[in-house]
DNA sequence: CACCCGGAAGCGTA
DNA sequence: GTACGCTTCCGGGT
């Protein structure tokens, strides 16, 4: 009998599971057998068929670490679990994506996205990836995992801003410009790729822990997990009235990227210690961004997608981007673009093309509703959920 | 007029 | 060379 994931209790967010001390001497067989801190789950149902069971059966040519995996290998690991689990058909269009991309999805996301079998998919994938986790703090030096593609790629820890960034702080922009530059410096320091993305779901309320291990600004932005503080949007109702010019612009505090942006001498943060989950509209929320190994930061920095800016802007916990973007109703991942064409000068920035505007970022979006990431709210201006 | 839509072609990156 | 995620341009609809 196998031990079927979607059977386990609710699994503590991987954030919270990565600061949890590793049992020692480390034994990954262990690991296997209760990946998942099983002590909570022991008194129901001690495993009876270790799950290395599985993690021994999954594919050969799936990398043990599903964020590696590419789209078909994704496809692979959802046959895979039909026939392993028995779920009922998934319907595979709803997994265009790749592997790092399904890792962000909530279990809510997937349940939406694969009924009846979103809560075992969720379950097979948070075990892989605590345990190609695992290995990777074993094997610091190793590649992610013995079966892994490639290994995260080591990050550029001198990775300096762009020059084009240092131009356009340097530059005597306006108020808004250079704080898009600033906030685009920021952003960059961070990247990683995902084919597509999660479609924003409405639950994902699976908080992240709220830390701030670091108070820097470099881990300001990211630390938006559970930021409860925006549950409720002030700018519900901020409307086009905060289009009034960019006085709405976040203050230029230390913490601030503004202040990070004029301090180029200011180390390059990598996203190590900001272990901060996302938490967001939906697949978003529930972070993910702390599967990614830790030190793994992508050299190319315009390697941000869309999403995943939008995401960070709308989950400032200081809430600093309201007057760019701000959520209309978080628990259903209703948005507004409070000034579209602001934002699209963000993402202008951010992605280095300097003549971005809202017309040319919207396409982007709309690419978006065919891979099921977003949808247009019918008849609300600059809305999206 | 601004927004919205989606096709088509092109580009930079991995 | 290929796939991907846009970017750019555009004609058409609301």
């Amino acid at each position: 009998m196998k031990l079927i994931p979607g059977h386990l209790p609710p699994i503590p967010t991987s954030t919270s599971m990565e600061r949890l001390p590793l049992p020692l001497p480390f034994n990954a067989d262990l690991l296997w057998r209760y990946p998942l801190g099983f002590s909570s789950m022991a008194h129901q149902n001690p495993p009876s068929s270790p799950l290395l069971d599985y993690k021994s059966q999954l594919p050969n040519s799936l990398p043990s670490d599903p964020r590696v995996w590419n789209r078909d290998d994704v496809m692979m690991f959802l046959q895979w679990s039909e026939r392993e689990y028995d779920l009922q058909p998934i319907d595979q269009d709803m997994f265009q994506m790749n592997g790092k991309a399904m890792c962000l999805l909530t279990r809510n996301d997937l349940s939406e996205r694969a009924p009846g079998s979103g809560d075992v998919l969720y379950n097979v994938l948070q075990i892989l990836v605590r345990e190609a986790n695992t290995l990777q703090r074993m094997l610091p030096s190793s590649p992610v995992t013995p079966t892994s593609r490639h290994p995260y790629p080591l990050s550029p820890h001198s990775h300096p801003p762009t020059p084009n960034w240092n131009m356009l702080t340097q530059k005597n922009e306006s108020l808004h410009t250079s704080h898009a530059a600033s906030l685009a410096a920021h952003l960059m320091a961070q990247s990683n790729s995902v084919t597509l993305s999660p479609a924003p779901s409405v639950d994902s309320q699976a908080s992240s822990p709220q830390r701030l291990d670091n108070p820097s600004f470099g881990h300001s932005i990211f630390s938006m997990s559970g930021s409860n503080g925006s549950g409720s949007n002030p700018s519900d109702s901020d409307e086009d009235a905060d289009k009034k010019g960019y006085s709405g612009s976040p203050p230029n505090t230390p913490n601030t990227p503004s202040a990070y942006a004029l301090m180029p001498q200011m180390p390059y943060l990598p996203p190590r210690s900001p272990k901060e989950p996302v938490s967001s509209p939906a697949a978003f929320r529930n972070t993910g961004r702390e599967f990614f190994p830790s030190d793994s930061s992508e050299p190319n920095t315009n390697g941000r997608l869309l999403w995943d800016f939008l995401q960070q802007l709308l989950n400032d916990p200081a809430q600093r981007y309201t007057s760019y973007i701000a959520w209309k109703n978080r628990d259903t991942g209703v948005f507004k673009i409070v000034d579209p064409s602001g934002l699209a000068k963000l993402w202008g920035i951010q992605k280095n093309h300097l003549s971005m505007n809202y017309d040319k970022m919207s396409r982007a979006l709309r690419y978006y509703y065919r891979v099921n990431i977003l949808r247009k709210v019918q008849g609300e201006r600059h809305c999206y959920q």
